[in-house]
DNA sequence: GCCAATTGGTCGGATATAAAACTATCTGCT
DNA sequence: AGCAGATAGTTTTATATCCGACCAATTGGC
C-alpha cells in the first residue's frame, strides 16, 4: 500500500495509536525482539501513556503523581530524599515542586533546626488532588492487572523489583 | 544524622548510586508500593543506565542502539515504520537520523519510486558499530537474565509483551 | 570560635521526547 | 489535467530529565 514491499504492511498492522503501541508487524526485531531492556522500555512507555490518558481530565502531568504520593505518605520529607524515593535526580524536583506550590498543592517549610532542607507537605488541596489522582490510578492498575493477570502480577512486581534493587 | 526524625536514614540506606537505585529504606511508598506502572518505570529507568554503563565506552547514545538494530534488520525501512518500531514518535527521529547519517553509519536515500520517505541502511561503519554495540547489549542482557534468573525470564517476557500489545 | 568537608537545593547546559503545525509529495477521483 | 485527501519528514514549542557547577547552611576537628 505504501511502497518498498517487505515493509508495506507494516504501517496498518498493529493499531496505529500514536507512537507507542504494539510491535510493529512484518518488521524484524532481531536480538530485540528478546532483550528485556528494550521491553522493558516499550512497556514503561505503553503504561506511562495508558496513565496519562485515564488521568487525561486531570490536569496534572503524570510525573506529579508520584511525587504527591510520596509527599502525602511521608509528611515533611526532604528533598533529596524525595528525590531518591522517587528515582529522579534532585534537580529535576526544583521546577516539579515550583509548580506543585504554586498550585497550592504542596508547603515547602524551612525549618530553623536546618535552614538548607524543606520539609514538605500537602495542603488540603493537595491530599484532595491525592485522592482524586489515586483513584485515576487504581483503574490503570486495575487493566495492567487484567492483562497480565491477577495470578502472574506478584510475580511480575518481584522481578521487576528484583532488578531495581540489583542494577541498583 | 540529617534531622527529620523518621526520615533520617533514608539517606544511608540503599546504595546512593546517583538518583535511581533501589528503593529508599524508611519512606513509606504507600500504594506505590504495590503498583505495577510504578515499578515499570523504575525498572526500566535501572535498566537504561545499566545500560549505558555498560555501552559507555562506545561513544554512541543508548537511545541510537534500537534504531540501528531496527535499520540493520530491515534494510530499506522509513522514517515512520522506523519510529513505530522503536516505540517513539517519528518526529524525535529526526535529529537522532541526523547525527547517525553525519557519523556515517547510515544511508538515508530517497528513492524515485516515492520522494517522499527516505530508504535507510546501514553503512559497513554502522554495521562494524552494530556489532560491538550488540556485544555490549548481550552483556547487559546478561546481567538482567542473572537477576531475574533464567527460568523466569520468559514469563517476565511475555508479561511485558502482553503490556505492550493490550495496552497499545 | 574557625575553617574544611559535607549536605540540601538551585542553576545552566545538554539530550530526549512528544504534539502540533507545516511542507512536499503522492493517490484517486472526476 | 486538476484538485482533495492522505502520507513522509521536518520544524517549532514545550517538558522532562540528567549532570556538573554552584551557593548556602551545617558539622566536625582543631
Amino acid at each position: 500500500m505504501t511502497q518498498s514491499p517487505p515493509l508495506a504492511r507494516a504501517l496498518n498492522g498493529a493499531r496505529s495509536r500514536k507512537g507507542a503501541g504494539a510491535r510493529v508487524e512484518g518488521i524484524d526485531y532481531g536480538p530485540l525482539a528478546q532483550w528485556l531492556g528494550f521491553h522493558l522500555r516499550l512497556a514503561q512507555i505503553a503504561s506511562f501513556q495508558a496513565f496519562a490518558a485515564e488521568v487525561g481530565e486531570v490536569d496534572l502531568p503524570p510525573g506529579r503523581f508520584a511525587l504527591l504520593t510520596l509527599i502525602g505518605r511521608n509528611p515533611g520529607i526532604s528533598q533529596t530524599v524525595l528525590s531518591r524515593a522517587a528515582g529522579r535526580d534532585k534537580s529535576t524536583l526544583t521546577p516539579a515542586l515550583r509548580d506543585l506550590r504554586k498550585r497550592e498543592l504542596i508547603l515547602c517549610q524551612r525549618l530553623a533546626r536546618d535552614r538548607r532542607s524543606y520539609h514538605l507537605s500537602l495542603t488540603p488541596a493537595g491530599q484532595t488532588m491525592l485522592r482524586r489522582l489515586t483513584h485515576c490510578a487504581a483503574r490503570h492498575e486495575h487493566n495492567l492487572e487484567r492483562i497480565v493477570g491477577a495470578r502472574d502480577r506478584p510475580k511480575l512486581l518481584r522481578l521487576l523489583n528484583k532488578i531495581v534493587t540489583e542494577l541498583g
